[in-house]
DNA sequence: TTAACTATCTAAACAGATTATATACCCGTT
DNA sequence: AACGGGTATATAATCTGTTTAGATAGTTAA
């Protein structure tokens, strides 16, 4: 805590957003694509995802169903609407400019 | 505000650390700097810079020093300590490499 | 039968930021 | 002299998102 464990915190959502934008997808299969690509410094907890995906059903960004569930464990899969999509391209249009704006700040101007 | 209100979160500490590292300064200039290099998109409250000022002289990344005072109002000053330094350049090469993979994970693996 | 992995979920606590409010001094305009 | 705007610091209460810590349960391989 307070160390590097809260890196993802704010983009959560977005993150989410952009992998249901590839095709629905279920909360542990996220939270592995997130680790996955997160390079071993983020660590995305399960407690997290599921609060995220809670609030933003309610807010109308994604809509769940249950998985048939052939196999494995339930699954309960997620999709994003068009509510979410625009919600994304804002996001994502946000991150590229204060990435911007961050890194001048963090690293310096005079470099 | 879930807005895009907290896009300095978790990047308080480090920005004041960099200005520090400049030179000392005092609250309501540092807050200035942030929020001209913020080019309108980051607006810091000076109840989170000084709320911060508190929690980094606990930790030991800074100490403080009231200025003379010849002219305007009183000003408190902030100096950056080696301990304060060392921490900067921890989260300074941790920004540069979760900003790659940050971006990595909003924007998309396939472009 | 045990461990490891898959899979979902919630209550309580925590940290950092915001809102709201207070104080006070300086300067220029009306 | 009064007022507004800018400079300057500070704190209590609240909010939000994340983490901690727990619970439940099915599958697969040793």
């Amino acid at each position: 805590m307070a160390h590097g464990g809260d890196i993802l915190r704010g983009h959560t959502e977005t993150i989410i957003l952009r992998i249901l934008s590839e095709g629905d997808s279920y909360g542990y299969e996220i939270s592995k694509t997130i680790i996955d690509g997160g390079e071993g410094i983020i660590d995305v907890k399960d407690a997290t995802i599921y609060t995220a995906f809670k609030r933003m059903e309610e807010d109308g960004l994604l809509t769940t169903y249950w998985g048939d569930g052939v196999g494995g464990a339930r699954r309960r899969y997620y999709k994003i609407t068009p509510k979410g999509r625009e919600f994304y391209a804002e996001k994502l249009a946000e991150w590229k400019k204060a990435s911007r704006i961050l890194d001048k700040l963090i690293v310096g101007g005079d470099k």
